[in-house]
DNA sequence: CTCATTTGACCCCG
DNA sequence: CGGGGTCAAATGAG
């Protein structure tokens, strides 16, 4: 409060520039893979230049005494994907409203993933569950548990706040990981480590879950395909949606590749892009393939993604295989 | 009608 | 004992 008057206390404005650090820190490392995966001419040169960012980016963390938010401590694990096996609650019967709260899973999982990001979009479709106001902080801190928690039994946790100093920007908190197999919760890219060829040109939707995750999962770089249309907008919420909270794409939404960026180097490889659906549900269906458990998509237009998906140039034609398909309206 | 969010109460951990 | 995390009834939106 006293501070209205002057200038900004140093301490805000170091937590403030921190932060940025954090954001741009894990900005550099996505970037990092992204230039490294898509173009394999100048890697060296891309490489050179970026780790000079990153090293200097990283000294001045370390000067400032912090560490990156996401890159390092890579939490989600164990913990998290226990929470769904909760010691079961009694339903003490009658009067008696409160079963037990997950207990378990309560403060005991330290592993989370921290992350300061400009926008709450990641990629995945959270159910709101509960508010709270926290000591020390001007903004309550809201709890999000993956949509899928019910149907699919998707442990994956986060908790929202807004930054103390920068309002505009959000403290978000992983918990858990995503089991869920909903293609909007489902991340779009995966490193090409896999180093599935294919994948440049294909797209698919198969369970990208964990261990069925060999098939499609792969699919590197290519997919994506705009929406015919809104750009600006697109941009924004694709450029979000790819970020599964994990890996390379962890972190702020804001320094992720553009899309169009990424359509360049796609159509540069793949020839052509189809668009798909405008619906958002509509592609669950057709990921699906069963679609049984797909139709819950984002009811706002905050939270839609801008999901995509495709299959790009030549593989259109009947002769899929496995997972990948083509997508023909 | 269905589903998501809000909100107050409950409960566990530190 | 208090704070933080979760539950679930109430309410709202589509």
């Amino acid at each position: 409060m006293a501070s209205s008057g002057g200038d900004v206390p140093a301490q805000i404005r170091t937590s403030a520039a921190v932060s940025d650090l954090i954001v741009a820190h894990d900005g550099v490392v996505t970037l990092r893979t992204f230039l490294l995966q898509l173009d394999h001419q100048r890697a060296p040169w891309a490489q050179q230049v970026i780790e000079d960012v990153l090293s200097r980016v990283s000294s001045a963390m370390s000067v400032l005494g912090v560490t990156s938010g996401g890159a390092a401590p890579k939490g989600r694990s164990p913990a998290a994907g226990s929470d769904a096996a909760r010691p079961q609650q009694s339903v003490s019967s009658c009067g008696n409203k409160r079963k037990q709260s997950g207990s378990s899973s309560r403060r005991s999982h330290r592993l989370c993933d921290k992350k300061i990001t400009s926008t709450l979009e990641d990629g995945h479709v959270w159910r709101k569950y509960g508010q709270k106001e926290i000591q020390n902080s001007p903004h309550p801190r809201s709890y999000y548990r993956c949509t899928h928690k019910s149907d699919q039994g998707c442990g994956a946790k986060r908790y929202v706040q807004r930054c103390d100093n920068d309002p505009s920007k959000h403290v978000v908190t992983y918990y858990g990981e995503h089991t869920c197999r909903d293609p909007s919760t489902i991340p779009l890219i995966v490193p090409a480590a896999a180093g599935d060829h294919r994948a440049n040109n294909l797209i698919s939707f198969g369970p990208a879950n964990n261990a069925a995750a060999s098939t499609v999962a792969s699919s590197s770089q290519a997919y994506l395909a705009t929406m015919g249309g809104s750009t600006a907008a697109a941009e924004q919420q694709l450029s979000t949606s790819w970020c599964t909270s994990d890996d390379v794409f962890s972190s702020s939404a804001g320094s992720f590749m553009q899309v169009d960026e990424l359509i360049g180097a796609v159509v540069g490889s793949a020839g052509l892009i189809s668009s798909v659906a405008d619906h958002r549900g509509r592609l669950g269906g057709v990921a699906g393939g069963g679609g049984t458990a797909s139709a819950s998509f984002p009811p706002s237009p905050n939270e839609s993604l801008g999901f995509v998906v495709g299959s790009f140039g030549s593989i259109a034609g009947g002769d899929d295989d496995d997972g990948m398909f083509a997508l023909d309206p």
